[in-house]
DNA sequence: ATAATAGTGTAACAATTGTTACACAACTAA
DNA sequence: TTAGTTGTGTAACAATTGTTACACTATTAT
């Protein structure tokens, strides 16, 4: 298994480097291996320790950086599991957490963060802003889940792909990739894509996006 | 107006009676007021202080252009506005926020509000907590959005209101308020109801509702 | 009590999306 | 090249939800 990259983890990057070790050592912290398949934690359990993901992926139905719906996503080390929950009043965790490999999590007590946060301001800065990350990205997927057609959620999508003067992007994702994205079926996508390139407000050209018709496509939000 | 009430702050409760007076004299922040209807922030605005919401209440609209799609939340003093936002890396508000009555604003600056953290751990903790209970709100409305069906929302919306051995629960919001927190039409939801009670899965006697059937409660969750 | 208002039940119909199926293009590996 | 896979376009039909309208009950104010 190889080692925990500490400079790659979104809490602890900025720690620097000659001061892992001492960090790593002073930690009062448990590590448990899973096997692949394994369920890590189950929805309702609490959360009374940040985890660690340091070696290896996990799928979970939670939202997640990728985007995709409450459907099953994937995360890879090294990154913190859930770190939002470890603080709520309710501190349960809202779902499953499955092994998908060989898979190593690190327990730090939730006293042991506060520790930490007292005493290392980069750790607490970073701490919040990975948090605050978080909530950011929650907040535009329930902007983009809030609107109910498939136009007014393409239309969001198109504006935000937008940037400075241009009126074209290229989109990474497929089609299947997008509907799952939107939540919608694919066939349903396809169908209001080849919609508003008949109506002229968009042309698509392989994965290049074109905006023909600014005013109506922000009509389309309605 | 009223005077600010500190003990009722979700994250200066705890500071305790005889350090308020203090805290508040060496906090460095400005107070502005807003008349009704103003608007106090703009999606889009910068969010390099915690605006902390003193005396009124706001409004805060989700979503673009469009509107009503999904509610509004109603936020009553004293509580922080977007206090999420404030570290994240991408730190712009998401949404208007409007005063409904006169209101009063205290902006505590973002190195100010570090600073109470590292001295203060109560605070710290309490900030965090209140953090960490606006993702679970947010998380849970996600869940709700991402269920498709009425039926699939209104299982997962009773399942949670069940507590202990009971399978009885009183809904405070009526049929319009219900439906406009799902986000579907109201005779939509009406329709649903019915047919559910028709099936047997549920009773309803006013604002009573009875969960008869667990199991194909669960069921219409897919 | 009476009138006014708010909340609910329900029906017919429209609009949107999902489902399923299949043809075909684009790409990849042998 | 060929065959196999993946991605796309599209059609017919089903399912779900929205829209509109109206009757009725419950609650509240006068």
């Amino acid at each position: 298994m190889e080692r925990f990259d500490l400079t790659a983890c979104p809490i602890c990057s900025t720690l620097g480097i000659e001061s892992q070790e001492d960090f790593l050592m002073d930690l009062k912290c448990t590590t448990k291996l899973y096997a692949k398949n394994e369920i890590i934690v189950r929805q309702g359990d609490v959360c009374d320790a940040l985890c660690m993901l340091m070696v290896g992926e996990v799928k979970t139905e939670m939202i997640t950086e990728n985007g995709s719906l409450m459907g099953i996503e994937i995360i890879k080390a090294p990154r913190p599991l859930a770190s939002a929950f470890l603080f709520s009043d309710n501190n349960h965790f809202p779902v499953d957490v499955t092994a998908l490999s060989e898979v190593e999590i690190m327990r730090i007590p939730k006293a042991e963060i506060m520790r930490l946060m007292m005493t290392n301001p980069d750790f607490m800065k970073q701490f919040l802003t990975h948090n605050s990350n978080r909530t950011q990205f929650l907040i535009n997927r329930l902007q983009l889940l809030s609107i109910k057609t498939i136009k007014g959620k393409l239309a969001h999508y198109f504006l935000e792909q937008i940037t400075g003067n241009n009126n074209s992007f290229t989109i990474s994702r497929n089609q299947t990739e997008l509907a799952d994205y939107f939540g919608v079926a694919r066939p349903s996508l396809a169908r209001t894509l080849s919609e508003m390139v008949l109506e002229g407000i968009i042309s698509i050209e392989k994965k290049k996006y074109t905006i023909l018709d600014f005013k109506r496509l922000r009509e389309q939000l309605l």
